[in-house]
DNA sequence: ATAACCGGTTTGGGATCCCAAAAAAAGAGC
DNA sequence: GCTCTTTTTTTGGGATCCCAAACCGGTTAT
């Protein structure tokens, strides 16, 4: 359990990011306080941390406003997450220390290809999946001598789907067989690119393991824009599934509530 | 003026990276609003903020421990922004919209190559390079078309040598008729790199501003290694001058007070 | 002699109080 | 009826108070 504050954040971030709040509404303390029955310090403690994170602003004159980010927000956010990771890859290959990590990054290729061939598209199975995938990327971003990335990803990952090694499905997909078809393609190609990224940093050759990174963020990039092209109107957050580590999207689509915390 | 906890931070963050702390020192609220004459409102804020930015680690027990950055910290940190500028760099030049902005990149580069030419190197002329230099860097990430990269980097510019345009010198260089000469050729070859990241961008050569970006950033990475190569013992940050818009540095080597914000 | 226990002290988190500044509303003058 | 001024209310920043948990020191029992 954490401190108010941090538990409060998230939820007011929660709020902020489902969009339960209009694009530019005023934010008052004292109506935080009733809402969530807690006094104005931990209030405070919060707002500053949102506004820190870049989710309110706050006026010169006084009170808070929302900045709900959209879904082209956080496309850039994950085009700079790509960009930072893609440096690691090529920091991890040039890294002379790097091949007592590497039975990790190969365990989780080996675990992910295991999982997509079972071919079990539920939620369990893409969980399973997501958390493979992302030691993965913790691990290069953990072992690419530069702990400055790491720190760096971490200070924007509270957006949704900017945790690192996050995945994200529409909303859709999921529920036809051709759509499940489709996801399960896009796994197998993630993974593929997983491997040509393992056996760069193995071979040292960093160019290639850069741009490999950077080719496997923008695939992330181009499937939320096809699918944005694809809908009639415009794209909601709301309208993408977050498989992160944190999924703060996960009351939207896990009415068990069983795994509370992987 | 900005409010007391932001100005505490700034002064509490300032004699952490100046060292004034010790490496792993305990850090007590009590003690710090004794120190600065504060509540403890306003110190407690601080310190959410300075946990935040990474300077002091909060123990699950109680307690704060500060975590003060080294020279190898801030190069690590360079690394990163230099990455995301290189980013920025790429995307500028493959917006459609980036002709409107590029009088105020050449008139930046003019500005310097004529301040290189007058080749005064005391506080004041290096002060309005270092000017035009942020200029010229923040237009860039400004106008890439991705407001993220610009919000990561103020994100991370709190520390020093970080914000952006920052140039860094060492002490003892501008002392000496020969380090004067060198400091003057790193500045003009800091210009001609800009010339050609301006020329790629208005060709809409992407590769290209991307790579001179990097190889830029590249260069002042390689001359504090150089440098710090040179010294006998442990290079400190307060080896080094940073000529940046905060200055956290300046009253090392800023004895008038005259400017206080540029 | 050592280890466990117990009380005092330190310290950080949360709640409440006070105040100044700004927005909103009410009132006076034209 | 409109505008400018004054008063009221709202709101956020800072200070203080309270409390629970953790550290420290000493004492006692084994």
């Amino acid at each position: 359990m954490e401190s108010i504050d941090t538990e409060l954040a998230a939820r007011i971030r929660n709020d902020i990011v489902l969009g339960n709040y209009g694009e530019e509404e005023r934010i008052s303390e004292a109506r935080l306080c009733d809402t969530h029955k807690v006094s104005r310090t931990p209030v405070r403690l919060a707002l500053r941390m949102l506004e820190h994170e870049g989710l309110i602003r706050r006026s010169e004159g006084r009170g808070y406003f929302v900045n709900a980010p959209n879904v082209n927000d956080v496309l850039q956010a994950v085009q700079v997450r790509g960009h930072l990771e893609s440096l690691a890859a090529r920091l991890m290959a040039q890294s002379p220390d790097r091949l007592s990590t590497l039975p990790i990054l190969e365990a989780a290729i080996e675990e992910i290809d295991r999982l997509i061939l079972v071919g079990k598209m539920d939620h369990a199975s893409i969980r399973l999946i997501q958390k493979q995938n992302a030691v993965f990327h913790k691990t290069i971003l953990e072992c690419c001598g530069n702990d400055f990335i790491g720190f760096t990803c971490s200070r924007i990952s509270h957006m949704p789907m900017l945790e690192v090694g996050a995945m994200v499905f529409d909303r859709q997909v999921l529920s036809t067989k051709e759509g499940k078809e489709r996801s399960n393609f896009r796994l197998k190609l993630g993974n593929s690119q997983h491997k040509v990224i393992f056996e760069a940093i193995q071979k040292g050759d960093a160019v290639r393991a850069e741009g490999v990174m950077r080719e496997h963020s923008n695939t992330m990039i181009e499937y939320i824009q096809v699918f944005e092209k694809r809908t009639k109107e415009e794209l909601t957050i709301k309208d993408l599934i977050d498989y992160s580590g944190l999924s703060v999207m996960r009351k939207e689509h896990d009415t068990t509530g069983k795994e509370k915390s992987l």
